[in-house]
DNA sequence: ACTAAACCTTGATATAAATCAAATATATTA
DNA sequence: TAATATATTTGATTTATATCAAGGTTTAGT
């Protein structure tokens, strides 16, 4: 890992991407940038792995560029993907207990702006919109790991591909995210098993080349998605809609 | 669903249930008491089901008494448990999406405390040890939904149940909470299932009478803990633990 | 552009857990 | 307390997916 400090040209171009990120909407310009001013930048190489040790952690990161997996490894050594996170999205492992021991697994070379904790502490405690970006941001990543349960739980492995790719689908990434072995190891199967699902999706008008996915109909995945996924489709409640 | 206003003697009797409850550490009484005065009594009864439409629900609920499950039905109309709540949980429907829906599952005659949206609103935004005990609670439902999530990715029916039973020894609860197959489907197996796991840890030296779990040695279910719950437990990183 | 490594697919087989079915135990209600 | 409903256990069978194994493809680095 390299730590950079960012010199003015970046400034501009790093701020005006924070300015868009959900956890610092609706704050004031001025107090936006007087936190930012204490941002420091982070790059990692593909194939790094960061232990989330909330000692050395205890913070929050803003996925500027890049790919990585929050992953978890049990007794046996298996390691599963708790999610994925790319560009915009934020962690926030200064909430972590500090035996939680996470780590982040860089897919591709990546750069992250963090804040340390006390900054942090400070901004939620002195700005009220910030503190209540916060809580939404916490209770949506409460509602989308319950939604994760139920899919983890209910579904076959064709199910679980297809809910996959249709929330992507979704979101507007035709393009699988990262590869197939960590989009299955995200889902809880195994490489075969997600290569045998596709090629039964393809049957019926799915098919994925290049990772880029392509629908015969558009509507082949509307059986797999969830309600609240859903509630963001261009096809929501109209007649093929599982929700219709 | 009864709803009930508090008369002078359990008020006194509430407020003082209520001054223990996590999310309202830290406050000054006067505070607590005038956002108390706020609160509604729903009284409900065993095999009740309540939607968390959360056109209706965007409230705030404490448990006082009772026990029930939150749960999903997928479209095959199969139930899921999500999480399972007694007394002095607290549950926060407010921050859940319009689409999202789940219910409330009543296992036993069950009394809750209520909150309206606007009210706590107005309570986070006036209070700030407030919306950080929120910030802290919802982080701590990420924590603990992130080790479901390994937990139903990584284990066998066994290990599953296993470290059910760890984690109800180390919270003290030597009892099962609620029923076997409502556990099983927390745990996303069936009842059967269940019965075998329980049968195969008999062997081990866990006895479960009348839903009282008994352990031969004490150190049976070591294997079965997460980390997190791990470090409360008296036996965390002495000898038979699984992560010495 | 070449080579090595990583990734993906396909087939054969094994296996854990689901399903089906029936018996037993426990809890609830009249 | 009897009658009924609900929950649990046990056994037999099926099934989906993991595992094992080998071949093919893509990616990355020199």
């Amino acid at each position: 890992m390299i730590r950079m400090i960012p010199n003015k040209v970046n400034t501009s171009k790093y701020f005006a991407f924070m300015y868009n990120i959900a956890l610092f909407q609706g704050i004031k310009k001025e107090d936006l940038n007087e936190f930012f001013a204490k941002m420091q930048i982070e790059q990692y190489h593909k194939g790094e792995i960061q232990q989330f040790n909330p000692k050395q952690h205890s913070k929050l990161y803003i996925v500027f560029k890049g790919t990585f997996k929050l992953t978890n490894t049990n007794v046996d050594g298996d390691e599963i993907v708790l999610s994925l996170f790319s560009a915009g999205d934020a962690v926030t492992p200064l909430y972590f207990s500090p035996y939680f021991d996470v780590s982040a697994g860089f897919i591709e070379d990546t750069i992250l702006f963090h804040f340390k904790e006390n900054d942090v502490q400070r901004f939620v405690k002195n700005n009220h919109q910030f503190s209540m970006n916060n809580i939404k941001f916490l209770a949506n990543s409460v509602q989308n790991l319950m939604i994760t349960n139920t899919v983890l739980q209910l579904k076959t492995a064709k199910e679980r591909v297809g809910w996959f790719l249709a929330h992507g689908k979704i979101n507007n990434n035709s393009e699988l995210p990262v590869s197939k072995n960590i989009i299955a190891s995200f889902l809880g199967i195994t490489p075969e098993s997600f290569s045998r699902a596709l090629s039964s999706l393809k049957n019926d008008g799915v098919t994925i080349n290049n990772k880029i996915i392509q629908l015969d109909n558009g509507d082949e995945l509307c059986k797999y998605c969830d309600r609240v996924t859903g509630s963001n489709c261009s096809l929501f409640r109209t007649e093929p809609c599982a929700h219709y």
